[in-house]
DNA sequence: GACTCTATTGGACATACGCGCAATAAGAGT
DNA sequence: ACTCTTATTGCGCGTATGTCCAATAGAGTC
């Protein structure tokens, strides 16, 4: 998946010819473009997920689980994974098959912060009130934040954004500040 | 202004229209379709940061400042107002004088919460080690969460969103929670 | 081997878009 | 009046896109 120009501009015969097949053929399989973007983004969205969750799952302990997170989330190629995402929300209200699409994941992804959060809870090691609600507010600082970085090269830089998003989830869940640990700059 | 179709699906016809003249008067003015986007998006943003100024000048006090700020954001035009800011930052690294457009437009909105609380810690009501940065917190976790709202209508309430930033604020520069006056429903 | 159903092709069709252009209108200054 | 510059029009060219469709190939099934 090559999509460089972003979803918005991907047209069937891209999609066709990446696949090595013909135009025909994806409307044979999709009634519409606006499912092709959806299972096109459902594809390349979903293996992130999955990386970060097997990433996540091959550590002991929700903190190392939670650090893994972040180290996974900067891991992603950076340029055309968070554009696709800031694609998908801007189409999300013009395709309905999309906007499911990007709705499920976004949800999929909170969930993840969400239940490591109340793993450690349950370990003793953290504490919140509201695990839910603080995984939607970590990650919407974190899309918000990455949101500049994508639109707006070297406004902020990336690291102080990871920093801060760290810090934050640190604050939320009463660990000591630096207690999740950073990943290496890259 | 009334691209309900989004900023990345307007064409020059539309705009010619809109405007009640021809296609081709539209380029003897811009050398190209990057630079009509970016003038019509410069245009309605920066008249909602205009806005959102004179009503915060016309309070005292920071605090009743900072109110102000998040009272006259929930204000704006609900769909069309944040949809064109994600069309823009989707479309930023695609076009690049809309891409300029919105980066200095995303720094007037953080110079304002920035200076803000600046006259807040002069005050002696506040106090916070790095405004820049805490601008910058606020306003992207305000994005983030606003970007649902646009993408995922439903998904989040709309008043805790809104109640999260303020609190995030609140805690950021050391004022109580509930020291922000929260906007009444809408 | 004939038949049927699905997979697949390549292209046609209608539409839409950005951009440029030749032609015209409108002033403005002299 | 005349000229030069600017404003404005309407249209056409080249290109791209989503969708549809007739035709072909292939794979089972009896």
């Amino acid at each position: 998946m090559a999509s460089t120009k972003g979803l918005a501009n991907t047209t069937v015969r891209d999609v066709a010819a990446e696949m090595g097949t013909s135009s025909g053929l994806i409307h044979h399989y999709f009634s519409s473009m606006d499912e092709v973007l959806a299972a096109a983004f459902e594809q390349a969205a979903s293996d992130d997920l999955q990386t970060t969750e097997t990433a996540m799952e091959s550590c002991n302990g929700s903190l190392e689980r939670l650090s893994s997170f972040f180290a996974s989330y900067t891991r992603t190629d950076e340029y055309s994974a968070f554009q696709m995402w800031l694609d998908a929300w801007a189409e999300a209200s013009r395709r309905p098959a999309l906007g499911a699409t990007s709705r499920l994941l976004n949800i999929a992804w909170q969930r993840l912060v969400a239940t490591t959060i109340a793993e450690g809870i349950d370990e003793g090691t953290m504490s919140c009130d509201d695990p839910d609600a603080t995984a939607w507010r970590v990650l919407s600082l974190l899309d918000g934040l990455s949101l500049q970085l994508s639109a707006h090269p070297g406004l902020i830089e990336r690291r102080l954004a990871l920093d801060w998003t760290m810090t934050a989830l640190e604050t939320e869940v009463g660990l000591a500040p630096g207690a999740l640990t950073r990943p290496p700059n890259r």
